[in-house]
DNA sequence: ATGGTTGGCTTCCAA
């Protein structure tokens, strides 16, 4: 008889580590996630809080800069081979960390939001979508237990948006980041809310104005990505919309993945 | 109709 445990995954762009240290600390004491991803952090390293999360009986891996963007990887389990860019990239931009953890290769990314359709921005993502996806080809039979998660601002076709016609050929749902995003599954990875959900109205993002929360004007863009094989054990994938009806929350909700590995 | 909110350490930029 083969025994098998649950290993917890989420994915949080909290919009400032800073601002929601208090309300992170807590939830992670309430969930006991195996791992934890967070973006927008927008710390320096020297700046992370490592005390708080030792106190709750987790590491940290930090990848951050001031003001804007920033990734880490909070976790109970060592965390081995730790990379922060891509080879050969010189993007000073801090979206990606890479870590092994249980065997598993987890990648956090923040994918640049674009702005707007066809801006400078724009182009810089797609480009550094294409990059992205050519290294998870390049390095796709190397992790055969892979994760790929994180506030990867696409939208993925309508049912991930609460108003597709209105809203259409637009930041996040554009039909060339649609593409990257097809693209980037074809290396080897499969969309765990997708497993196990098929139906519209589920979101990750709300913006902050016009009351969208409130209306649930909403986008799906925070994903958690396996591949194939891993995918074959993830028993559930949520997203804890709770979160955003805190007090000063983030405009972002965490996802959660559970996947039954092996003892 | 193209609205308005949040975070950072700015006199605006990014989301």
């Amino acid at each position: 008889m083969s025994m098998s445990k649950l290993f917890k995954v989420a994915t949080w762009n909290v919009n400032s580590l800073k601002v929601r240290l208090a309300q992170i600390l807590e939830w992670i004491a309430q969930q006991q996630p195996n791992l934890l991803a967070l973006q927008e952090t927008k710390l320096e390293n020297k700046n992370f809080p490592l005390q708080a999360f030792a106190d709750l009986g987790y590491q940290v891996a930090c990848h951050g800069q001031k003001i804007y963007n920033g990734v880490a990887i909070i976790s109970p389990h060592p965390l081995y081979d730790i990379q922060t860019s891509l080879p050969n990239d010189d993007d000073p931009q801090c979206r990606i960390l890479m870590a092994t953890i249980q065997n598993i290769r987890i990648i956090n990314l923040y994918v640049p939001n674009g702005a707007a359709v066809a801006s400078e921005k724009y182009h810089y993502k797609l480009h550094w979508l294409k990059q992205m996806t050519d290294y998870l080809k390049q390095t796709e039979t190397h992790y055969p237990n892979r994760i790929v998660l994180g506030d990867l601002n696409i939208a993925p076709d309508d049912r991930d948006v609460y108003g597709p016609i209105n809203l259409r050929d637009q930041i996040l749902i554009s039909a060339l980041e649609r593409q990257a995003f097809a693209q980037l599954l074809n290396a080897d990875l499969q969309d765990s809310f997708r497993i196990h959900h098929t139906e519209s109205g589920h979101y990750s993002w709300w913006d902050y104005r016009l009351n969208a929360f409130k209306r649930n004007h909403g986008f799906r863009i925070d994903h958690i990505l396996s591949s194939r094989l891993l995918s074959r054990y993830c028993a559930e994938c949520t997203i804890d919309k709770t979160v955003r009806t805190y007090q000063r929350p983030s405009d972002h909700a965490p996802v959660i993945a559970c996947y039954r590995i092996c003892d």
